[in-house]
DNA sequence: CGGAGGACGGAG
DNA sequence: TCCCCTCCGTCCTCCG
């Protein structure tokens, strides 16, 4: 922690600005506010009209961290304007991190941040939907301007805040809520500067954590406004070829009929809807199959005619819902896949979606993924991560060793520490997410005995989860605790009368409970360098744009982020370097989480 | 009749 | 002997 503290320690520069961007009481007017690390403090207001220009204005002259109440609410008619900014502080993301962080504890949360139902009620726009993008400001196409990840982390940046009681909601309804931002700007800086005076490696990682969210909340408005190129062409020739001729809306298409019909016939069940799990369990049973379930698990070993043309329904059934011809229509109109990104959306830190299922993008459909003529699709992702940040965060110096610039499951046979890449695999899913049973079974305790700093790290972690604890990511994101339900039942079992169900009951939900405590602090902490990394590239490509003097239209961009996975769209010409800029920014995001290691090359990463 | 909740599949 | 973790979308069934 002291190590990573003292290399990026931030000090005030006097250049340094923030600007709070805010709207003006009672008006479509917007008030900026800006703030110097010297501690000054100006403002003056903008027609709502004319923010675009105005934020492109400040952005180009000076270094800016803007801060918001919500990156989703501000940031999507900026960017659809053709004006974007390098950082800024997402209030409301930042507070939830704060309010739950137990790096924050020892100053007290609950006097520094206060209950406000105004900030803590608030989805902050990202659950509002495609259409909150709707509105529209006018303005040039400024120059965008270039970063890096060192100059993505820089927390010294001026900062300027928007401070508004309401949100721009298309329409301008009126606010449910009033949000003052600068007020909670000088609330959060003052939790960290407090913070710093006693546990300086505890306020720096806080800082980090906030930086990486917020970029990340930029990163997903351009994502959503860039899109993934998409060939409709393409993807209409799979569904055709897998399903049939695209049928009426809520006809089965021909080839699924076929199948439903050979179904029923083997099943001797002439009304059998296969979509009907219920249904379908008791025809199974009634022709004398000893399953329990539907699922695709169970019928693999069973050894029965109708298993093949089941299989193959539900393969097609699942293509025809999740990406059929209605997906196709909604998500991908204009050439460009365009799923929602919800940063934050998952407990852990990693990203959720809505709509558009992106978070599953099934193999099947990526064939449609092509690249604009002319240009080339970079897709990059961060091997075997998660068992590398729990080396690194442990210190485990074995498993470090065992995946120092090679395939670390390749790594752990090469040691000797079992037999098979398979079993390396299922060993080391089995350390990460608390698998107990069969061959993982027999693998931990070779594990164990192998990498003893990475297995206590996971193994405190789960213990913590057990007891009804909360654990912290590398950076600071703390675990919820468990909920009353979960206290009833564990309560239930130490009472006096409690008898053998309600105690095996109580161990095993808390055993549940432990295996995602375990798991929260890697896949968290994995999160947060993807972040780091994501924000890197994402400021690395202004930079190159820049240099080239290139055009929003011509210029490389991230075109899709998958939790380690990350697609650049960029010109032939740019391919090379924009890889070149990628596996730069891995190095430097291990290096700014990981310092003390001194191993850049923690995470190297086979392009696709 | 509408919404909650379960089952399932697929992504990492 | 617990189909190990986190999600999302769709479908169906069931309940109020």
């Amino acid at each position: 922690m002291e190590a990573v503290d003292e290399s990026m320690t931030a000090t005030g520069s006097p250049g340094a600005l923030v600007v709070v961007v805010d709207y003006a009481e009672g008006s479509d007017r917007v008030r900026l506010t800006t703030l110097t690390s010297v501690g000054g403090s100006d403002e003056h207001t903008v027609d709502v009209d004319n923010l675009a220009v105005e934020v492109a204005g400040i952005e180009r002259a000076k270094t800016v961290r803007w801060v918001w109440d919500s990156t989703a609410a501000w940031y999507p008619v900026l960017v659809d304007t053709g004006v974007r900014v390098e950082r800024c502080h997402d209030l409301r993301l930042a507070r939830r991190i704060l309010l739950a962080s137990e790096l924050s504890g020892p100053v007290g949360q609950a006097e520094r941040l206060p209950a406000d139902p105004a900030w803590d009620d608030w989805d902050g726009g990202w659950a509002a939907g495609p259409e909150s993008t709707a509105a529209r400001l006018a303005a040039e196409h400024p120059e965008p301007a270039a970063l890096f990840t060192q100059e993505a982390f820089d927390l010294a940046a001026p900062v300027v805040v928007t401070t508004s009681s309401e949100t721009p909601e298309p329409g301008h309804e009126a606010p449910a809520h009033s949000r003052d931002a600068v007020e909670e700007w000088q609330r959060q800086q003052t939790l960290l500067t407090d913070l710093a005076e006693g546990h300086p490696g505890a306020a720096h990682r806080l800082r980090l954590l906030l930086a990486a969210e917020s970029s990340g909340a930029l990163a997903a408005v351009e994502l959503h406004h860039d899109g993934l190129p998409f060939r409709r062409d393409i993807h209409e020739s799979t569904l055709t070829e897998r399903l049939g001729p695209r049928p009426r809306p809520g006809a089965r298409p021909a080839k699924l009929e076929a199948l439903a019909r050979e179904i029923r016939e083997i099943l001797g069940a002439p009304a059998l809807n296969p979509d009907s799990l219920p249904h379908l369990l008791r025809e199974l049973r009634r022709n004398g199959l000893d399953v329990s379930s539907t699922s695709k698990w169970e019928l693999e070993r069973i050894d029965h005619p109708v298993v093949a043309p089941l299989t193959q329904y539900k393969k097609g059934s699942r293509l025809l819902s999740a990406n059929g011809w209605a997906w196709l229509d909604a998500w991908a109109t204009d050439g460009r896949f365009r799923p929602d990104y919800v940063p934050g959306g998952v407990v852990t830190g990693r990203w959720s979606s809505r709509g558009g299922g992106a978070l599953s993008l099934p193999h099947v459909i990526r064939d449609a993924v092509r690249a604009q003529e002319g240009w080339r699709l970079v897709v990059v992702d961060a091997a075997q991560l998660e068992p590398r940040i729990l080396a690194a965060m442990s210190r485990d110096e074995a498993m470090l060793a065992a995946g120092e610039g090679r395939d670390l499951y390749g790594g752990l046979v090469e040691a000797g520490v079992v037999d098979t890449r398979a079993h390396a695999k299922v060993g080391m899913l089995a350390v990460l997410y608390g698998g107990t049973s069969g061959n993982a079974a027999l693998l931990l305790p070779r594990l164990a005995r192998a990498y003893p700093r990475a297995m206590r790290l996971v193994d405190d972690a789960a213990r913590t989860g057990e007891a009804g604890g909360i654990v912290t990511t590398w950076l600071g994101r703390s675990s919820p605790p468990p909920g009353p339900e979960w206290r009833a039942v564990q309560a239930a079992a130490s009472d006096v009368g409690a008898g053998a169900a309600e105690e095996s009951r109580a161990r095993s939900r808390a055993r549940e409970w432990g295996r995602f405590t375990r798991n929260f602090v890697v896949q968290g902490s994995a999160a947060e360098w993807v972040l780091a990394w994501q924000a890197g590239v994402r400021l690395g490509l202004r930079r190159l744009a820049r240099q080239r003097g290139l055009s929003d239209s011509e210029a490389p961009h991230l075109a899709f982020f998958l939790h380690d996975e990350l697609v650049v769209h960029a010109p032939v010409e740019l391919a090379d370097a924009v890889g070149t800029l990628v596996e730069e920014s891995a190095r430097a995001a291990s290096v700014l989480l990981f310092p003390h290691l001194g191993r850049p090359g923690l995470v190297p990463m086979p392009f696709g």
